[in-house]
DNA sequence: TCTTTTTTGTGGTTTATTTCACGGAGGATT
DNA sequence: AATCCTCCGTGAAATAAACCACAAAAAAGA
């Protein structure tokens, strides 16, 4: 039996990720998990500590191939593939992440966006069409996408997920500034900047 | 000599108060760590542990007055007065946060927005208009601001971030996909959707 | 009034996470 | 080839976080 990995070390691998692939967009073939840690603000230990959790991918007295490293981390957190997303909600939070950049050039594609407004039905924002919210279970089921990000009013939020589960979504990313209630084996994260800056405000005089 | 509260407690305290504000426009009167717990999906034990460290707020047999526990953690949040923002990068992701209402809903207040386009200077987006980053230390200075947000490409972010905290700057929510490298009496937040994407990717197949 | 129920705050315990520190492998230097 | 230096992987130790369980207070009910 497989001892589980904790999820705060899963938490960490796309931060060294991140950093990785920094390095190696600079042309760094090789780092220790001293300078990644001074990067990124995690001590060596904690990194070594986490990856050998996976396999041991370093070399005594050379460090890690960046390349090699950055390979094995994507086969870890499953980012070695292309994932498809599904987009609800397009406001004006939605419509800057349908037009992001970001998420193609690592991996993520909207396949899918919906909204409840009629005047934003038929409308196309990024690569795709703005659906209405009718059928949107099946409609999802037939997208074969497995997460979505959810830019809806709070109000909506509890009650759009769990159609989405209906339709075969595992992973949610939710922005809505709410908690929501599902099923144990539902993966959500949350992004909520208020949260964020309470959070701050509590150093801050 | 007074213990210091972990950052992580910290950390829920919003949480809690997202929570107990929602609970209160609900016309909710009372609750127990229990309920509160079961909602946010935290333990009753661990509420009334976070809670203890900065006091005694419930009533045995009863437990906590929904007001009066807002009242509290807004002030231990420093969210009792409202804070002035500033906004650095007006892509899209910076328009949908500068129109955003929860905000200002909330008591932050965007008074500053800059980005270097200079097509963009000038215009108003939200109820601010769009400054030219030169001078930038000079006018976050006259503005008094303390927090900022930063919507900059991840290649600028770094200098933009020493920027702001020779204007004054003591807190940054980054949303460019990067770590800043900034003194420790400054409080940085992240936000980055591929990080948490990437961190539920792991548990899909 | 007396008993039962509810629920807090907290000391003590358990569990989880981080850090330490060292053997040993590999490369560089002389 | 001998020595020095770097840096990984890891068991052990230290620290941090979460959980448990209970006395006591307050309210409700009999």
């Amino acid at each position: 039996m497989e001892k589980s990995i904790p999820d705060i070390v899963v938490g960490r691998l796309p931060r060294y990720l991140r950093a990785l692939e920094y390095m190696l967009r600079k042309g760094i073939k090789t780092t220790s998990s001293q300078e990644l840690g001074d990067s990124i603000g995690i001590s060596a230990a904690q990194i070594r500590k986490d990856l050998s959790q996976f396999g041991e991918f370093g070399k005594q007295g050379t460090g890690y191939s960046v390349r090699f490293l950055v390979d094995q981390l994507q086969s870890i957190l499953h980012v070695n593939q292309p994932w498809d997303l599904v987009l609800v909600g397009v406001g004006d939070l939605g419509t800057a992440l349908a037009t992001y950049q970001g998420f193609v050039n690592r991996g993520f594609r909207i396949v899918l966006a919906f909204d409840n407004d009629p005047a934003k039905t038929g409308k196309i924002i990024g690569d795709v069409t703005i659906l209405g919210m009718d059928d949107i279970e099946v409609k999802v089921a037939e997208s074969g996408a497995k997460i979505a990000m959810l830019t809806v009013p709070a109000s909506a939020a509890q009650e759009v997920a769990e159609s989405l589960i209906k339709g075969g979504i595992r992973a949610i990313l939710n922005y809505a500034p709410m908690q929501l209630s599902l099923p144990a084996d539902i993966h959500v994260e949350y992004i909520d900047p208020i949260t964020k800056l309470q959070h701050m405000t509590y150093y801050l005089d």
